[in-house]
RNA sequence: GGGAUCUUAGCUCAGCUGGGAGAGCAUCUGCCUUACAAGCAGAGGGUCAUAGGUUCGAGCCCUAUAGGUCCCACCA
């Protein structure tokens, strides 16, 4: 007895029962197996202090649909996930937690405060795992990493010691970008421009020994003022060239600077005087450090004024700005306040306006390493898809400067290095106890931390095992592709790819495959100052994690930004009901009895060929398409192939094979020839082959659909396959206790009917028509009339009685004629014109002989207008010669046709 | 300032190497037809942003223009 399915799909009822299962029997865990080929994904890994969000559910939906058709293809699949420990917005996070407790940061110490870091780890690093296992992710949670347990810790030491002592690491005392709140340093990468309104402040520097002279200078920034340490002009600037080397009194500070000469200095902007401020700006360190000019320090790390004797002491950056400008206008040097808008610098996290500061820091030296990073996209070593990525790597390459790897934070990987009293600097993977120098203990760690992308630049091989040989690292590396988002392409793509071939000497990966960002349905980014975020996990509750994976998926093309809509969301909650529908139906019907592989073979007609090459077809083009990673064109084909081809057409097509031979418009009948021994109801031996040939093709071509569906909605297809499973007919179609480990369709060109595809085709043409003229006379679907189908082709009136059963049922007729001419039918029938053959249907009472003509007129006019184009193209003699043969023997095929269908319509014109 | 990308049906978007414009939603008309009303059957709706060019043939390739989005960049 068949076992059946709910009437609707509802997912809450399986998806963890599933997973528990999927996961329990090992099918997510891979090992080293020399026997197979590894099939290899790194996870992104999740920051610890985040929840799961919508790019986290495309960018693992992406991945797992990726793992699970390899796995199913025969590879060794290896998902290795992970979590990200988020340097700075983690310890952002605590600090703030400690703050709303009345503690600071200081108070616990660093020690006490990394005991609450881990604990905050052990608390929420979880947390995102676990939704993403409710997306259905079959990651390999036996290998889940953490960027700071100990494999990584060890691997982010060696690369560490090993650029140092290869000259690639420094520590140099440098511009950098300083967050005043956050109190550290921060990468290029790290900064965000953004359009600020503010002003240019034109102000007079006297000159010194020329009474009444000035030089006037404009700046954004009047309070730097205080760290001015010369004024410069373009060498080339006429207006200038007299006061080049003169000394200016820096207004404020009386304090005599210089006035440099200098390239960078655009002539025509502004007033072509820049004051020069090395601590305060990056240009003008370099100036500085041309011109050999001091630097001095104005600012403490906390964007307050460091100028000791003066009133501004102490004062905030902007409340100097103030007194500043107050105190100029005072004295009558400032000019004038031109409005302006500028681009400022803020961290990416706070959105703090960055504070250029001059600070030993920690760099990796970029020139060497980005070269070959370059050239591994550029030679087609590397490939990103969407190719247009590319500039934006390339880009990102040809200007890239030194990276600032220290932060001065508490929670990462704390620097290998250690200062001797001596002055000596030793950098090194054990901690050492000794100065090699001076031989003196009393040694001091860097006080400061990693960047946090420097460990997650290791990640792809890091996690594998290295520096370690492990039999993972040379069995599951290099990766196969990254997945992940374009916004990220600069802070981990671009640095795991050098980091990758520096240290192992080879790529990470071959392709990173990008997506887009998922906003809301204005278009506008999801974020939680705007409240517009949608929780994936409402989505899975309400929907159905299939539904959301689906959702992600289809419609979007690489790279491209996709719309999220609620809407979407139920299409594809529909079809997966859709789907479980068509099982249900499906499962409801068994075998006859006795019926055998033989029967089977014998039972089969051109509508299961039809059906059985049409599901061959979608193999070849999925398994394609899913290989050059289009995976959204893949799943609309699926969803049309279910929805249209397989639902709509082969289901119906197939019912009355089903149903008793008795009578195949009476309701129980049917019923009773669904659930009773076929005998019973006094089926032929005939109709018994044809009924489980029909049975066997649904549940062949529904098991590889199920297969071809699984890696998108794995859940779902699970729970069908087996139940399906547990009722089939012993075929070669299962292979496996579960679809996820069970074999992936490979395309036959034994299984292409060209013929049987021709055959039903004609038949969908004439339904199709029945459809449409009834539905335009509004013939209610219970009235049904006979068709008369004419043709003086043998094979068509053949067709037509071959497959009465089936086109009886579809088009609404209660008997089917096939002749060869129109003398049995009436003058008044509505006729249908399909290529080779009329239908006539008698709805005399119905008939407007005029509109009928007009109807058929109209239908002449469009055979002509297809006519005329297809004239136009074959009289062309360019496109004879120039357009490839099939094309031209396609279009004369057409031609051909239309032109015997307009005659055709014309004849039937006549007649009335 | 440089670069990327987009402009296709009322809305949101597909459209692979150039060979007769597609989907979902929305709208309109019929249907509770024995898997599914989360459904079935039909219908309407587009000079593919604009202007040129290449080609036998352009939504697709090239050039320019307009508008939108995003990224990069030290113009004080």
């Amino acid at each position: 007895m068949a076992k059946e399915l709910e009437k609707n799909y509802n997912p809450a009822d399986i998806e963890e029962r599933l997973y528990d299962k999927w996961e329990k029997n090992g099918y997510f865990h891979a090992e080293v197996d020399r026997s197979k080929k590894p099939f290899t994904i790194v996870m992104p890994p999740p920051n610890i202090t985040g929840q799961l969000h919508m790019g986290h559910a495309l960018d693992n939906t992406m991945q797992d649909i990726l793992i699970r058709f390899k796995r199913m293809q025969g590879y060794n699949a290896l998902w290795q996930p992970g979590t990200d420990h988020a340097a700075i917005a983690t310890e952002v996070k605590i600090i703030e937690t400690l703050k709303k407790q009345g503690i600071e940061k200081e108070d616990l110490g660093r020690d006490g405060f990394l005991k609450r870091a881990w604990e905050w780890k052990a608390e929420y690093g979880g947390k995102i795992v676990k939704q993403l296992r409710e997306m259905g992710s079959s990651a390999d949670w036996e290998r889940e990493r953490f960027t700071m347990d100990e494999g990584n810790n060890k691997a982010v030491t060696e690369v560490f010691v090993k650029l140092y002592e290869k000259g690639w690491l420094y520590k140099g005392s440098r511009i950098v970008n300083w967050c005043p709140v956050c109190q550290t340093s921060i990468s290029d990468a790290e900064v965000l421009h953004e359009e600020q309104n503010g002003n240019f402040w034109h102000i007079n520097y006297p000159v010194v020994g020329e009474e009444g002279r000035f030089v006037e200078i404009a700046t954004t920034r009047p309070e730097t003022l205080l760290g001015d340490t010369a004024v410069a002009v373009n060498p080339d600037d006429e207006r200038y060239k007299d006061i080049v080397g003169k000394t200016l009194m820096l207004p404020l500070v009386n304090r005599e600077i210089p006035v440099v000469a200098d390239s960078y200095v655009d002539k025509e902007f502004g007033t072509g005087c820049v004051k020069i401020t090395p601590s305060h700006d990056p240009n003008d360190f370099e100036v500085g450090k041309r011109h050999n000019l001091p630097e001095i320090n104005i600012m403490n790390d906390d964007a307050t004024i460091c100028c000791p004797g003066t009133r501004y002491d102490g004062m905030d950056r902007y409340e100097a700005r103030k007194a500043v400008l107050e105190d100029l206008e005072a004295q009558g040097l400032l000019v004038k306040t031109v409005p302006h808008t500028h681009m400022v610098g803020t961290h990416d996290r706070c959105k703090t306006t960055v504070e250029p500061l001059v600070k030993p820091q920690w760099f990796v030296k970029m020139e060497e390493m980005a070269k070959p990073a370059k050239k591994a996209v550029e030679d087609g070593s590397l490939k990103l898809v969407p190719p247009s990525m590319s500039k934006t790597y390339y880009n990102w390459l040809d200007n890239i400067r030194d990276w600032c790897v220290s932060r001065q934070l508490w929670w990462g990987h704390r620097i290998p290095a250690w200062y001797c009293d001596c002055g000596e600097t030793i950098v090194s993977k054990e901690t050492p106890t000794v100065c090699p120098k001076c031989g003196g203990t009393h040694l001091k760690q860097d006080e400061d931390t990693l960047d946090t992308w420097f460990s997650s630049a290791l990640w792809p091989f890091s996690t594998l095992g290295w520096p370690d040989k492990t039999e993972e690292l040379d069995y599951f590396y290099p990766t196969n592709v990254l997945v992940t988002g374009y916004d990220i392409i600069f802070f981990w793509v671009i640095r795991m790819v050098f980091s990758a071939i520096e240290q192992t000497g080879r790529l990470p990966f071959d392709t990173v495959l990008f997506h887009g960002l998922v906003r809301d349905d204005k278009g506008r980014k999801m974020s939680k100052s705007l409240g517009n975020g949608i929780d994936p996990l409402e989505v899975i509750e309400k929907y159905g994690a299939d539904a959301l994976r689906f959702t992600l998926i289809t419609g979007n093309a690489p790279g491209n930004d996709m719309r999220f809509y609620w809407e979407r969301i139920e299409a594809s909650r529909n079809f997966a009901n859709k789907f479980w529908n068509a099982s249900r139906f499906i499962m409801m019907n068994d075998y006859p009895s006795g019926t055998t592989k033989e029967s089977i073979e014998a039972g089969l007609t051109a509508a299961d060929r039809w059906i059985i090459s049409k599901v061959n077809t979608l193999v070849k083009d999925v398994t394609e398409n899913m290989e050059k990673y289009e995976l959204g064109i893949a799943a609309s084909k699926i969803y049309d192939f279910i929805w249209e081809e397989f639902c709509d057409w082969y289901i119906e097509l197939v019912k009355p094979r089903l149903w008793s031979d008795t009578d195949t418009t009476n309701k129980e009948t049917a019923l009773a020839g669904s659930s009773e021994p076929l005998k019973a109801a006094g089926l032929s031996a005939a109709k018994q082959q044809s009924k489980a040939a029909a049975i066997y093709t649904l549940k062949s071509v529904l098991v590889t659909a199920l297969k071809l569906l699984h890696p998108y909605m794995p859940f779902v297809t699970e729970e069908i396959y087996c139940t399906l499973k547990d009722n089939a007919l012993d075929v070669d179609d299962f292979d496996a206790d579960s679809i996820m480990i069970s074999k992936w369709p490979v395309y036959s060109d034994s299984l292409n009917y060209a013929a049987d595809e021709a055959s039903v085709d004609k038949l969908k043409e004439a339904v199709k028509s029945i459809r449409n003229i009834r539905a335009e006379m509004n013939v209610p679907n219970s009235r049904k009339a006979k068709i008369t189908v004419v043709s003086a082709k043998e094979e068509v009136r053949e067709l037509f009685a071959r497959f009465e059963n089936e086109f009886k049922h579809l088009a609404f007729a209660s008997e089917v004629e096939a002749c060869a001419d129109n003398s049995t039918t009436g003058e008044k029938d509505v006729s249908v014109v399909i290529h080779d053959a009329v239908l006539y249907m008698p709805f005399s009472d119905l008939v407007d002989v005029e509109k009928e003509k007009e109807r058929l007129n109209k239908e002449i006019e469009r055979l002509n207008k297809e006519i005329a184009r297809g004239e136009g193209m074959l009289n062309n003699e360019r496109f004879l010669s120039k357009a490839p043969e099939e094309k031209v023997a396609e279009e004369r095929a057409k031609l051909k046709k239309y032109t015997e269908t307009l005659e055709q319509v014309k004849e039937r014109l006549a007649s009335l």
